[in-house]
DNA sequence: CAAAACAGAACCGATTTGGTTCTATTTTGC
DNA sequence: GCAAAATAGAACCAAATCGGTTCTGTTTTG
């Protein structure tokens, strides 16, 4: 199983929880309470994500986070890479290139970077809104949107 | 960065020597010698490989591996299965599927599962032929396909 | 029966990761 | 202007994971 790492889930847990939020300012202690995560580990993403710019930051008191675009405009790509870095599914891809450890047999290349391409493309093509407000199922009946768990 | 396990990307390489020198009977011993990898490590890979049937085995003095199915009849999602199980990007796919931990946000499967599909055809759609003898570039001009490391 | 090979489990050390804590720095309100 | 509330950012530690090795057993050949 090849497994993102638990902070880049909870990464997205966050920004989801922002999407909610949408234009309330939110404290990283009221981002804890909202997700359940630790106050120090949301606290942590929090910054992350401010640095890499798709959150504002407020500091002083009442300060606080917001998003800094419409969550259709931000990427599960942009908030895993803000936490994981860039989104690339080997060591040969990104090591120095030329030495490849073991030996000279990176004709491979050719192949790993197709499947990084569509790794990347999948993540690219899926927005923070799709993920914070799932299409509802196809007859849901009135009422749209099933229940959102909280 | 996601990152494939070394392992698994140590197989690749474990295949595509075994693609390379179809039909010919190998020992661990050959193909540690003939990957660079140390003989413990590639033995093991080649172990895996035969229990999950894409490599048939022959115990015994002079035994060896040999592909079971031709490389192009081999997707590099049947190596990276055997070595790191099943291919997808989260916990809350496979975990026992109800309690999310954090909270009951799992709306986002949907989002999860759309990459996790795409990542799927991905390494299905890439035969072990695709890796071991790439598509010579356009160009390439006679001789066809680039030297190949070693 | 001995040597050559695979089968499979157990094991250890090092790296990575999750998560916390501590020290600034900035802003607000009294 | 000072205290309180918040973020910024680095440093740090414990625990889980992973890469790799070793050991014991089994099968086959000559």
């Amino acid at each position: 199983m090849i497994r993102l790492s638990r902070m880049a889930d909870y990464g997205v847990v966050v920004m989801t929880h922002m999407a909610w939020r949408r234009h309330e300012n939110q404290t990283a202690h009221q981002v804890a309470a909202g997700t359940g995560l630790p106050e120090a580990t949301a606290g942590k993403l929090l910054k992350v994500f401010a640095r890499s710019g798709i959150l504002t930051s407020h500091r002083g008191a009442h300060g606080g986070y917001e998003l800094t675009r419409t969550p259709e405009d931000i990427s599960v790509a942009e908030i895993v890479e803000a936490v994981e870095g860039p989104i690339a599914l080997t060591l040969c891809v990104d090591e120095h290139p030329g030495h490849c450890g073991v030996e000279a047999l990176c004709p491979m290349r050719g192949g790993w970077n197709r499947i990084n391409a569509a790794l990347r493309e999948a993540f690219e093509g899926l927005s923070l809104a799709a993920m914070a407000f799932p299409a509802p199922p196809e007859f849901a009946g009135p009422g749209g949107r099933p229940a959102v768990g909280l």
